[in-house]
DNA sequence: CTGAAAGCGCTTACAG
DNA sequence: CTGAAAGCGCTTACAG
């Protein structure tokens, strides 16, 4: 027989509601679903009874029945990038406007991602947002047994099969060149974040690709690790060198304040010694202290592609590639 | 009956691999359980062929049983203030390490935070963290009903019997007060952030009163929303007017980093003309971009309490105040 | 509109 | 060590 825990004891459940009342425990259940019909009387009888019970129905029995748990995962890689928080706000308050809340699962959890997603199976999420690091094909199989619809946000895994939303890393690459290259610069630089992405890579070889086909060699690179500290040292390093360079593409905005802070120290005028361009517009990027040029992601419509994704009918994985724009500020120059 | 839906016909139960293995759901069952005992032999068939079928144990059912749903649920009022994303951050990487998750409730949500609170409830969860807005009598009588461990981060409210901590925000005021004072300041303002809170008004009156002690009259206000945004224009404001401040304490740092904007933009220099000093200490305030003077919040001590809060056996609440510290960076003067 | 009953997927005494 | 069985708190056909 199921122990009751000591720390539950108080619980109250529909049935204490339902004697309370004097109907059937399944009648306080349907007087809990709006959808199910009832004389208005006993439902007001019912609702007025809970509220003096502290009944609130336990959503875990009902999830064992519907198989809908209202909860949506979402596996952050960095809380410290304000792209993400922005991010899961904006997830959270969609979600909590449908009546699901978000789950989060923090990536820099030395226990890794893939036992992430299994802890999430065992909390039988409806969907899952994953904004970090990479996925398994084991994995995804495991979702895809069950369903569930899983979205890659801002980052695609080459080869499996799963629903993403990108901004277009390999057009806002180039744009990032072109920004630069218009505006004269010679000596070009690009601080990444971590090589094993592929919107880091893209980015980059949107970047170089531009440049190299307009003959430009020899672009300095440096490795920001997607932080500001990351970017900070990067920027250091690149420009205590002789042959400095005078145009610096950063692969996220976090990592271009670190570098833009990094060259202020160094005295460089940004942006007559020293152009810098940044990707996401993140809000930092816009205030006075920075004015950061920058490639925009449409954030709010990439989300409202992953929140379709999310609550659709199980269709095909698709592939969702929205195109950013470049936002033109104070860290550089006019072509 | 119940209905399987549709959109679960593939959930594997733990009965499917009792068949599979030739043993009883209930040994399925133990086998996930480290603590019974049983052979090493059956349980590694059992975990072998759970891997193959794609077998996640259902917490759900689980909890429905032993009471625990290893969820906490976190109550964030302000997701773009970092000190609350660094909060989140901390919390959900501890929580993790003993194996439970944080589910985020956003209160931006126009519904409220009762409402929220409801919610949570249904959740069954383990805790609450409330890092957001007040809370009502009558919703704090729903989680001790229920035994559910509730603290109240970096606020409390009056009269409601519930854990809090907090840092010390009064002596935090005073601190700044002083520091301000010391450097031979003349002309005092100060930016608030929401009047309603404890811990805006307790940093506002350790201020004051500090000052008034010594004779100081007039301390000019701005409301800050206890946004960038807020700060900013607040300090815009108090900086056009005639006989503008000298020292200016913003009740929390992301104003203050907006009101350190503000000055520059006015061509006030810092701390030359304007000292500031914010609350909080932040990553942001640390940067070269600000270098802010402020009161740094002992965070980590802070969580730490929360923590054992969260987790003791149900106690009487208590309340914790910690003392926070100057740290001394550029935007003030030395005494 | 409402009640009695089955069942969601587990855990846990109780026997053996 | 393992199985049979009860039960956690709900939802939902099925009758009436």
């Amino acid at each position: 027989m199921a122990k009751i825990p000591a720390s539950r004891t108080q619980r109250v459940t529909s049935s204490d509601v339902a004697r309370f009342v004097g109907v059937s425990q399944a009648t306080v259940s349907r007087a809990f679903s709006p959808d199910s019909s009832m004389t208005d009387v006993t439902r007001t009888k019912i609702l007025d009874a809970a509220r003096k019970l502290n009944y609130v129905p336990n959503s875990f029995a009902r999830s064992l029945i519907t198989g809908e748990s209202n909860i949506v995962a979402m596996l952050i890689g960095d809380l410290h990038n304000p792209f993400y928080t922005a991010a899961l706000d904006e997830f959270s308050l969609r979600l909590q406007a449908v009546g699901k809340q978000v789950l989060v699962f923090n990536g820099a959890d030395p226990k890794g991602v893939d036992e992430a997603i299994r802890r999430m199976l065992e909390y039988q999420v409806d969907g899952l947002i994953i904004t970090a690091a990479t996925i398994s094909m084991h994995v995804t199989s495991l979702c895809v047994d069950r369903e569930i619809p899983v979205v890659m946000f801002n980052r695609y895994v080459p080869g499996v099969f799963i629903n993403s939303v990108c901004c277009d890393n390999v057009a806002g690459g180039r744009l990032a060149a072109n920004t630069l290259f218009a505006a004269g610069a010679s000596r070009y630089a690009v601080i990444f974040g971590d090589n094993s992405t592929t919107t880091n890579l893209d980015r980059v070889q949107g970047f170089t690709s531009f440049l190299e086909e307009r003959g430009v060699r020899n672009i300095a690179t440096g490795s920001g690790r997607y932080t500001y500290e990351g970017g900070y040292s990067a920027a250091k390093k690149l420009l205590k060198q002789k042959n400095a360079p005078d145009a610096l593409f950063c692969v996220n905005d976090i990592m271009a304040l670190g570098a833009i802070d990094a060259a202020r120290e160094l005295g460089r005028s940004i942006p007559g010694d020293l152009m810098i361009i940044g990707f996401d517009d993140i809000i930092e990027a816009s205030r006075p202290a920075y004015q950061l040029t920058t490639i925009r992601q449409p954030i709010r419509q990439m989300i409202d592609e992953a929140m379709t994704m999310l609550t659709r009918p199980t269709t095909e994985p698709t592939s969702r590639i929205l195109q950013g724009r470049l936002i033109k500020r104070t860290t550089t120059r006019e072509g």
